[in-house]
DNA sequence: TAGATTGTTAATCGATTAACAATC
DNA sequence: TAGATTGTTAATCGATTAACAATC
């Protein structure tokens, strides 16, 4: 026999959508500066850049927030989105390395009108430890596991060489982070349960290249997909 | 009559599997460093943290470049792949805005072994302009044109505040960059034909944020989707 | 009421994965 | 030959999109 519940109320937002909100979020965003008070599902994708089905689609897994015949509220649907996101309480961030990436993260002011709060920056090297970094000193990275426990910090961000990113993650995850974001060169391996993403600007240069390539190739075969045949 | 030609050999990578084949090619590089000279698909996906059908799947796409029984021989691999990304020539990239970020990008040495050539660093900023950055001299961004006409520059990566990004973009696809990479939280708006990659720090955490909030809730409803990519 | 726009359905498309025949 | 591993098939799963009934 299969089971057969009713299925209770299908919660779990997919991937894809999850990855889109903050866009959305920042798109609303921008539209209560201007002081809209108002928006359609057409005229918030198109400034996002996605098409208006899916925005209706991606929002209908939150809720139904908006108005038929009207469109949506800004301010409402902003405030439900940071709330999905999980933007209404406060993120306490650490970052590991301060050399430039670091301190270019460090500074990032403006996190999307806040929701996150950098409680630390850290780096091995002495001569570094001690300089002042977007209001805050740099500390040695043997205090890590000590300011993580102070500072409840939810989410470790890496930006140190190659060589030692494993070694600054397994730190963080023994110290009971469960989110880290990595800017190094290198796959973690991390246990069940830790979220890793990863930002890594030479696979972005390699995507682009390929792209770049088959626009030089002068395009035999469907080189850009769907050109042809429409 | 519905025509029925026997399909002309299948050009056109998925989009997905173009993105890891950077990954891919990483992982092999690292193999090399080991002086490892055969790798089976098993091995490979777990360096590059996939699954090994997927893995297949992937390379099949290139072409049929490993042995049955035996594995895949890691320099052949390697040169595959790297033709397939189009890094055996090198792409001319420019860099505009030369705060911490811009600095952290353009002394990014090694591109995953080379296929890229930092151009020119740009920067607004008279008190900038001049400053010696990774063995490069900081141009005024009111040179873009001509350098990049000069160093025939076909990726543009922006590294500067938001409020700038849409300008230096449209300067750049004037100029005719056709791949851009954006650093700054704007969504770019380009013709066709030009691609656009984005890396934005703010999403990254929000996307974790999101994660973060699911665990702490208890794991109602199917929590955590398969961790990540894995 | 007439016009506009949402929320949802259903079709389609693309990506993932297990399984296995081919073959080294 | 026996063992190993690829390359491919086919099933499944998830994401996108057009279309439209519901409803403001």
């Amino acid at each position: 026999m299969t089971r057969r519940t009713p299925r209770p109320r299908e919660r779990g937002i997919p991937e894809a959508t999850v990855a889109r909100l903050p866009v959305y979020l920042r798109a609303l965003q921008s539209l209560t500066e201007r002081g809209t008070p108002t928006v359609s599902s057409g005229e918030l994708a198109s400034i996002a850049g996605v098409n208006s089905a899916k925005l209706r689609k991606d929002l209908s897994h939150l809720g139904s927030y908006g108005t038929r015949g009207v469109g949506y509220d800004v301010e409402y649907l902003i405030y439900q989105i940071s709330r999905e996101l999980g933007l209404t309480q406060d993120w306490s961030v650490a970052i590991v390395g301060a050399g430039n990436l670091g301190r270019a993260l460090a500074n990032y002011g403006g996190f999307g009108t806040r929701g996150f709060r950098i409680a630390a920056l850290f780096d091995a090297d002495p001569a570094v430890v001690g300089d002042e970094v977007a209001g805050l000193s740099v500390r040695h990275i043997d205090t890590l596991e000590d300011v993580v426990s102070v500072e409840k910090v939810s989410i470790g961000v890496i930006a140190t060489p190659a060589a030692a990113a494993q070694g600054v993650c397994d730190r963080f995850v023994s110290a009971g982070v469960t989110s880290v974001l990595n800017f190094a060169p290198v796959v973690l391996s991390v246990p069940d349960g830790v979220d890793v993403r990863k930002v890594d600007l030479s696979i972005e240069l390699q995507i682009l290249a390929f792209h770049e390539q088959r626009k030089a190739d002068g395009h035999e075969g469907p080189g850009w997909i769907g050109a042809l045949e429409a």
